[in-house]
DNA sequence: CGTTTTTGACCTGCGC
DNA sequence: GCGCAGGTCAAAAACG
């Protein structure tokens, strides 16, 4: 496990070996607004999407700005739990009914002052994939002891400090 | 009793 | 300008 942070890292610096969308089942319909940047498979099982917004509207006219500006790593994950425990905990605050897709799960941290979220879509073609989708960055220690994903989450926030 | 999950409604943004 | 889709927030209910 510790590899794929380091694998993470170290695949983060080279060219990406290929471009995939999130939306593989959406060819002619409502496209994804942010392309994933980098893909990179692990030896394991687990696919880490690099997901960057560089493709965003230009609207120029939003009450906030943080739907220009919002760090987002995208899991893939195969033959697993729709709900990867990352050692954080997590609260359900929303469920939309998607006509595309399935039934994306939004999730936040209860952490106080963590507002991270995350995004949990189970693919309708493959049922072993779970997209799961983290926004913002941890800024506290995980609450959940023997798992190193801590790690993976440290070292996104060291590569994207904002 | 507290916390978390669920469902619904409302609001915002984008597209046509 | 209107309509559609997505996303978020809120309230209520269920479970631990």
């Amino acid at each position: 496990m510790e590899n794929h942070a380091t694998l993470f890292l170290g695949s983060s610096m080279t060219p990406f070996p290929f471009t995939l969308y999130t939306n593989i089942e959406n060819p002619s319909n409502q496209e994804i607004r942010f392309p994933i940047a980098q893909v990179r498979e692990v030896p394991q099982k687990k696919k880490f999407i690099q997901i960057d917004q560089n493709e965003v509207k230009q609207s120029g006219k939003k009450t906030g700005e943080k739907k220009n500006r919002t760090p987002r790593f995208a899991f893939q994950t195969r033959s697993q739990v729709d709900i990867l425990d990352d050692g954080y905990c997590w609260r359900k605050y929303g469920q939309k009914v998607v006509k595309n897709n399935k039934f994306p799960s939004y999730y936040r941290c209860t952490y106080e002052g963590c507002n991270v979220k995350k995004q949990v879509q189970r693919q309708s073609k493959d049922k072993g994939i779970v997209v799961t989708t983290y926004e913002g960055m941890h800024t506290h220690p995980v609450q959940k002891p023997g798992d190193n994903f801590e790690q993976i989450l440290n070292q996104m926030q060291a590569y994207h400090p904002n």
